[in-house]
DNA sequence: ATAATAGTGTCTTTCAGACATTATGAT
DNA sequence: ATCATAATGTCTGAAAGACACTATTAT
C-alpha cells in the first residue's frame, strides 16, 4: 500500500513515510442561541472516541480538495449542511498525545453562523447535530480529543476580536434592533456594555441603515435596522474599554 | 513499512495512511539588518529544491518532540542555533501543489530577533544561512516550495499588529534611542511617522526607562532607554492612524 | 398617568496628529 | 553663532464612557 502510494502521487523525491502525521481540520461553528454562546458538536458514530461528542471535523480529502479551505468547505458541508459561511483559521495544535492513533496535527476555524442556518437532521454519516453552550459542553461527559481545549482557545480569539471587529454580524438575523446587537455583544464578552456608549458606536460607523419596521410588544418600539454590506466586517478604530 | 510503523505507534485503532498528509513547520524568522526588514534563509542542501533557498523549517521530529511547539524549538535550534526566542503561529496552510513529493501542510510561525543573535556559520547540516530583505526575496532566484508566500503573509500579519502591539521591542538592542525605536516601526510599516506624536505615545506607555547613557557623535545627544520588561510586549490601547 | 424602553445631547477623558517652541551639543 | 537634532508644550479632532434628558408606546 505504501508503494502504490508512492506510485499515486507520481513524484520522483523518495517519501518517507515516517515524516507524515494524521492531519485533521475541526471548525468551532458558533452561535448565539437562547442568549447564549454555543457550539456545534457532533456525535461520533466511529472510533476512537466512539458516542462521544466532538468538533464536526476530520481528515481532509486528498482525492478531492486541492487546498485547506476547500477542503474545509467540503467537510463543513458534508457535517453540518452549512455552505458559504464565514469562517477564519484560529491555530494549528498537534502532538504526540492529541489522538490514540498517533502523532497528530489539527488546523482548527472559527465559524460564525445563524443557528437558523443549520439543519436539525442528522448529517450525511448519520451522526446527530446539537448545539451546546461553550460554558458547558463537559456537562454531560467530556468530549473528543482535545475539543475542550480547542474550543476554548477559540472563544479567547473571538472575544479579543470583537473588542474592535463587529463579528457579531453573522450572528444577526437581517433585522435587528441595536439593542439586540449589543446583547450579541454582551453574550460574547459575558459582561454588560453601556447602552449609550453601544448604541453612539455603532450609529457612527455607518453600518446599518433604518428597515422602516419596529419592534413591538415592549412599551415603546425600537427600529429595525438592516446592515449596509454584510460582505465585510466593520473594524472599529477604538477598542471596546475594558470596564 | 506501513505495517511496522502500525506495531510501532502501538495503538488500537486502524490508521489508514492515506489519512496522513506531509507536514512540516517553517518560521519567518525576521530581523531589521541595514534599515530594512530582513528575512532569515537557508541554502537547501537536499532534494526537493535543492540548490534553492528557502526558510529554516522542515518536519516534526515525532520520536523526541510530543507537541508541535517542542518540534519548532528544537528545529529553530538545529537550523539557525537560535534559542529562547519570541515566536508566534501565524497560519497554516497546504494543499496537492505545495510539495512535489504531495499533499503537504505547513504551519508558519513568525519570529522576531535581533540579527546579532543568529551565528553567522552554516548551520549542523552544512547548509548556508543569509539575512535577505523581504522585498527582494526573490530578486536573484525564487524559494523554495510557496515560502515566498508565506513570508508575505507573514509580513502582513507582522504590519497588522504593529498598529497596536509593540512588537519592534525584539528587535532592539538592549540600550537604544527613541529615534531608533520610531525608525524600526518605520521600517517595518514603510512609512514615516510622526516623530512627536510617536515619542509622546511611547513616553505615555511606561514601558522604558532611562539608562543615563546618550548617544554621541550627531549634534544633540539623544538618552538612551531600556526596556523595563522585555518579557512582556507592550498593549497599545489607541492604533497608529493609517496616515 | 406611569412604567419601561428607545433615542439623543452634554461633559469628560484619552490619545493621536499637527505645529510651535525650547534645549543641547557638534561644527 | 549656526545647525541639526532632541525634547516638550499647545491645540485640535476622534472616539469612548458616564450621565442626564427627551420620546414613545403598553399598561
Amino acid at each position: 500500500m505504501l508503494s502504490s502510494q508512492k506510485k499515486r502521487t507520481g513524484n520522483l523525491f523518495s517519501v518517507d513515510e515516517y515524516d507524515k502525521v494524521l492531519f485533521s481540520q475541526d471548525p468551532v461553528i458558533l452561535t448565539i442561541l437562547n442568549d447564549k454562546l454555543c457550539v456545534l458538536l457532533v456525535k461520533r458514530e466511529q472510533e476512537p472516541c466512539k458516542g462521544q461528542w466532538g468538533l464536526p471535523g476530520g481528515r481532509v480529502d486528498k482525492e478531492r480538495c486541492s487546498d485547506l479551505w476547500t477542503a474545509l468547505a467540503e467537510k463543513l458541508k458534508q457535517k453540518t449542511g452549512l455552505e458559504n459561511i464565514y469562517f477564519e483559521q484560529v491555530f494549528t495544535e498537534g502532538g504526540a498525545d492529541m489522538d490514540p492513533r498517533g502523532w497528530s496535527v489539527t488546523t482548527v476555524y472559527m465559524a460564525l453562523v445563524r443557528h437558523e442556518d443549520v439543519p436539525w437532521q442528522p448529517n450525511e454519516m448519520g451522526e446527530a447535530l446539537k448545539w451546546w453552550p461553550v460554558d458547558h459542553v463537559n456537562d454531560a461527559a467530556p468530549l473528543a480529543f482535545w475539543h475542550e481545549r480547542l474550543i476554548e482557545r477559540t472563544i479567547t480569539r473571538l472575544r479579543n476580536k470583537v473588542i474592535y471587529l463587529d463579528l457579531p454580524m453573522y450572528f444577526m438575523p437581517e433585522k435587528f434592533s441595536i439593542k439586540a446587537l449589543r446583547e450579541a455583544y454582551e453574550v460574547i464578552l459575558g459582561r454588560p456594555l453601556s447602552r449609550q456608549a453601544f448604541d453612539k458606536r455603532v450609529r457612527k460607523a455607518n453600518i446599518l441603515v433604518e428597515t422602516g419596521e419596529e419592534t413591538h410588544g415592549n412599551y415603546r418600539p425600537a427600529e429595525l435596522y438592516r446592515y449596509i454590506d454584510r460582505r465585510r466586517v466593520h473594524h472599529y478604530s477604538g477598542e471596546l474599554k475594558a470596564k
